[in-house]
RNA sequence: UUGGAAGGGCGGAGGAUCGCUUUCGUCCCGCGCAAGCGGGGCGGAGGAGGAAAGUCCGAACACCAAAGGGCGCGAUGCCGCGUAACCCGGCCUUAGGCCGGGAUACAUGCGGGGGGUGAUGCCGUGAGGCAUCCCGACGGAAAGUGCCACAGAAAAUAAACCGCCCACGCCUCGAAAGAAGCGCGGGCAAGGGUGAAAAGGUGGGGUAAGAGCCCACCGCUCCAAGCGCGAGCGCGGAGGCACGGAAAACCCCAUCGGGUGCAAGGCCAAAUAGGGGACCACGGAGCGGCCCGCUCCAGGUUCCGCAAUGCGGAACGGGUUCCGGGUACUGGCUGCUGAGACAAAUGAUUCUCUCCGUCCGUAAGGGCGCAGACAAAAUUCGGCUUACAGCCCUUCCAAAAUC
RNA sequence: CGGAGCGUAGCGUAGCUUGGUAGCGCGUCUGGUUUGGGACCAGAAGGUCGUGGGUUCAAAUCCCACCGCUCCGA
C-alpha cells in the first residue's frame, strides 16, 4: 500500500477544530478517557469523512511556554499516527499538568495507549 | 589566581528531512456566461524576546457633541543639565543636510543642594563637630480642623507628684542657739520618676532655693560682606531662644490631566425572531433645525433564552536609499530592510562545531545533561518593575602566592 | 487584551475609615458532668495579619513595589 499512495502526514487548518460549539459537542456527546498527560474525548464520524483534532491547554497546566509546547506536542502526536486511526474521529484532546516537562516520546506512548483502550487503533 | 559587590553587554553557530503559518510567482481541479469564488500541487522569500512577562506609568491612534469653561476627582511637588516624537525660523549643493530657537507629560539618565544621623572612623572633658558609606515621594504645621495610646503631676494656651527654699502659726525636744513634725501662705523648676517626645544643651557664676538671671562654648533663629546659573553656602554681626511631631491624617497652595479604550472604532451579507416573563406608561416611535403635518402600531426599561460569522482596524505599516516638488513637509510602476496569528503559526527528528556543568579515564578522549536559565508576539512605541543557566568587559574590596 | 476585587489561628470571618488591646463562630486539647458517648459547663493552646521596603515614637491599619487567588468585559 505504502509503495503506490505513500500517506502525507499532513494536518493542515482544515484538520482541526475551531468552533466552540464543536469542542462543546465532543466533548458533552462522545467517549471520554483519562490517561498519563493527557485527557481524551472523540466523537466517531460516518466513514469517509475527515478526522479532525481539537487540544485544550487549560491555564492551570502553566503558563504560555508550557502551554504552546503541550500543544504542539500533542499536534505532532496526532499529525504522526492519523493515519493509524480505524474510523474518522472528531478527537478533543486536553492536557493535563503533567505534561510539563515531558518529550514527544512520552506523550506519544501515553497518546497510542490511549488509543488502544479506545479500540481506535487500526 | 580565587572569591565577593556594583555597573554594562551577550542570551549559541551552520546544515538535512517532515510539518505549520504569512506572502509572492506559477500550474491544476470544481462552480459560474463572465467577473470571480472555493480547494489543491510545485517553487522562492519571511517567521518570538531581553525581558515578548507584570500591566505600574505615559504617548500615538480611534470613538464619545466642539473637547472650550465650571464643579468634582486624580496625579505631581529641592535645583541645574541632557535626551525624542512635535512646532517655528534661517542657510545651502534643496534628495536631504546643517545651524538656531521654542516646548514639554510620564518619565528617565547625569550632576548638585539640603535632610536622616542609620553605620564606621577621627577630633573635643562635654554639649557636639568633621569625614566616608548608606537611605531618601524633598511645597506648606504662625490658613484651619483633628491626632499624639499606655505611662506620667503635666503632651502643646505648659504643668507641679516626690521634691528644694522662705515667712508665719501650733506642738515636741533643748539651758540657749536651734532642730524635727504638722498646718497655712508664697517662691522655684535644679534633682528624682514617666515617656518616642517634658519646651535649648555643656560648664561655670549667681541665688533663700532656683531660673538665659548673667558669662563662655555648642546648637538654633534673624540680618548679611562675598560666592554660585540655581537649589543654596556663608566671612561677620545681632537675638537669650521664639516656632514639639506628623501633611505616606483631613486639608491648603501651585502645576498638570475631558472620558473610554483595538473587546476602541468601521464595513458587508445572512440569520436569530416578528421568542417568553415582569414593570412603566396612554400615547410612543420615525421623518424634520423647530412647530404644524405625514407615516406606522405598539413603545420604553429590565431579566431569561437563542444567535454571536466574514472583511477590515492589522503591518500594503515603519525605517532607509534614490528620484521629484516645497519653509516645515510631501509624492513615487525605485532599491534594501521585512513576524502578523485569531481554538491562535514559529514545531518534531537528526548531523557537525563550539560553550558550560557533571561523571569515567594517568592522558588523549569518551558518556550524560532537551544549548540545558527565565520566559513566548496579539494595535504600535517609550519608560518602569520583576524573573534569569551560563559567558564577556570595566571598577572596587578581600585572601593567597610571587617580585 | 482591558478592567475590578481579595489575602488575618486548621476552616469561615471581624478589626483597616479615625495607626497604639489582634476579636468572634466552628474545630482542637484539658477538666467536670454521665455507667459510657453525644449535648452541656469551665478553662487552655493555637497568629511571620501574603512577601519586602518606606513614613511614624509606634503599622494588620497609611504609602510603594512584588507574589498568589478570584471575578467581570465581544
Amino acid at each position: 500500500m505504502a509503495a503506490e499512495t505513500p500517506q502525507r502526514l499532513r494536518f493542515g487548518r482544515a484538520a482541526r477544530i475551531k468552533l466552540g460549539r464543536d469542542f462543546a459537542a465532543t466533548r458533552r456527546e462522545g467517549e471520554r478517557l483519562v490517561l498519563g498527560c493527557l485527557i481524551a474525548n472523540w466523537r466517531r464520524l460516518p466513514n469517509g469523512s475527515p478526522s479532525r483534532l481539537g487540544v485544550i491547554t487549560a491555564r492551570t497546566i502553566g503558563g504560555a511556554v508550557v502551554r504552546n509546547r503541550a500543544r504542539r506536542l500533542l499536534r505532532e502526536t496526532y499529525r504522526a499516527h492519523q493515519h493509524d486511526l480505524a474510523q474518522p474521529v472528531d478527537l478533543v484532546l486536553v492536557a493535563r499538568p503533567s505534561i510539563a516537562g515531558k518529550g514527544l516520546a512520552e506523550v506519544e506512548k501515553d497518546f497510542l495507549t490511549t488509543l488502544r483502550k479506545a479500540r481506535l487503533l487500526k
